[in-house]
DNA sequence: CGATACTACTTGTCTATACAAGTATAGATA
DNA sequence: TATCTATACTTGTATAGACAAGTAGTATCG
């Protein structure tokens, strides 16, 4: 092993090469990435090595491929990890309860100067907001208000939400692409204590979040939930 | 439209066979999955072909494939999902802050019940076990309590974790595979609340935590850190 | 002017073949 | 017995060629 140099597939060298340019910076997002064929002649490869290269940088996020038309640098996503938490009425189903909500607020207002620097929206743009108190055979397990960007789900507020609940409405039209997720624990106000019916002293679970869709943030969320009626789960596996 | 059948492609066809074979316990867990040969002769398609179907397989975690040897049947994980949670040292030094860390207890003991059975050990097997307690510029944030399975890391305790963190050391010979995550808010005990120095009423962020490695239980944390001084953040993608 | 057909180019799938490289086993050899 | 060797089989990589299918733009026709 001394002295010996790593030696690469060719099909890996053309994904470096390309890789690299997009990290230089030579290729930017939606940048048109060489085509099979280009890229065959210029490493002296078939195309199915070309297209090898390709594919899996499709897999890895990388690029993205249009039949007919050729491959793109994909747009940057905030991160590449995955935190899945399941809806609130899963969970509650999951362990044998009975989930029920109440909406406490639904309507469409301007956005205030923090929510539009977090949704990536202009001050004057308006945006779907509500709070939701979900319940466990009427207990209170947790708060959730909600900011919903209008132009990912123009009919928020026309939904009745008696078949459907708003997260899974929102899972349909649309779909998450990314997350991003800070977890507190917190002694929440007075206003989410009269909602959950806790104590003051009470610790609670605040969790806000972010998701994209269609490169948008969909929406900015917080979530609070009491600790002594709420755990949150989650489960990973590296890629 | 009306009426059409979808097509699949050749190789889809394949995994779609092997993939019915291990759902429906034809295939279980370790058993060899027929070979690029076999599978190519059986569905009248090329090597490539069968090769394309297996490669793809082993992407989605449904087989293990071994060159020389053959491809088999993936044991199964707890879950697909990805939490990803930066090291507390790393976090500490991305928001400008400066990391250290005391170990309060590093050593090897007899595993209890509770442990044995989260982890998958007998109640005669042993365990290390340390509780660190981390900190920025001095202050308490973190209180890791960690129990480590000896098998995936049976050197730990003759590290002097002086020029590498224990978590980043375990990284290091036991990769976490797969993870499962319990998340509270809590009051913690006045044993831990003297380790912080929190006051007694500070709600605190429980995080418990079991990781796998090489198809074993390698730890059990438990993670303390209070909420006034420690916010957790997480980022996904989903694929 | 508008619809249609043609074309050049792209990615998607598939084949037949080849050689490299890793593993396990049976048999020959020291 | 212990070790080497030939072999059969496996997966990994790569090629050259083929056809299908989708897109965008150009030229042609009515």
């Amino acid at each position: 092993m001394v002295g010996s140099e790593q030696v690469f597939a060719l099909y890996e060298k053309i994904k470096k090469s390309v890789v690299k340019d997009i990290d230089s910076g030579k290729l930017k997002p939606d940048d048109k990435v060489p085509s099979e064929t280009q890229l065959a002649k210029l490493f002296n490869a078939s195309r199915m090595t070309a297209n090898r290269a390709l594919k899996e940088l499709t897999e890895e996020s990388r690029i993205v491929r249009i039949q007919g038309v050729g491959s793109f640098v994909a747009r940057p996503k905030p991160d590449a990890a995955l935190l899945e938490i399941k809806s609130i009425a899963k969970e509650i189903a999951d362990w044998g309860g009975v989930h029920s909500s109440q909406i406490l607020i639904l309507k469409e207002e301007k956005v205030t100067e923090q929510i539009a620097q977090k949704m990536n929206l202009n001050i004057e743009d308006t945006i779907f907001h509500s709070i939701i108190v979900h319940k466990d055979r009427g207990i209170c397990v947790q708060y959730s208000e909600r900011f919903i960007n209008p132009k990912v789900a123009p009919d928020y507020l026309s939904q009745n939400f008696k078949k459907i609940t708003p997260s899974d409405y929102l899972l349909g039209v649309a779909p998450i692409q990314a997350a991003e997720h800070i977890i507190e624990a917190v002694n929440c106000n007075k206003e989410i204590q009269k909602y959950l019916k806790i104590q003051p002293d009470e610790p609670c679970l605040s969790l806000k979040r972010r998701t994209w869709s269609f490169d948008r943030v969909a929406t900015y969320s917080i979530i609070i939930s009491p600790g002594s009626r709420y755990k949150l789960k989650g489960k990973f596996i590296r890629g």
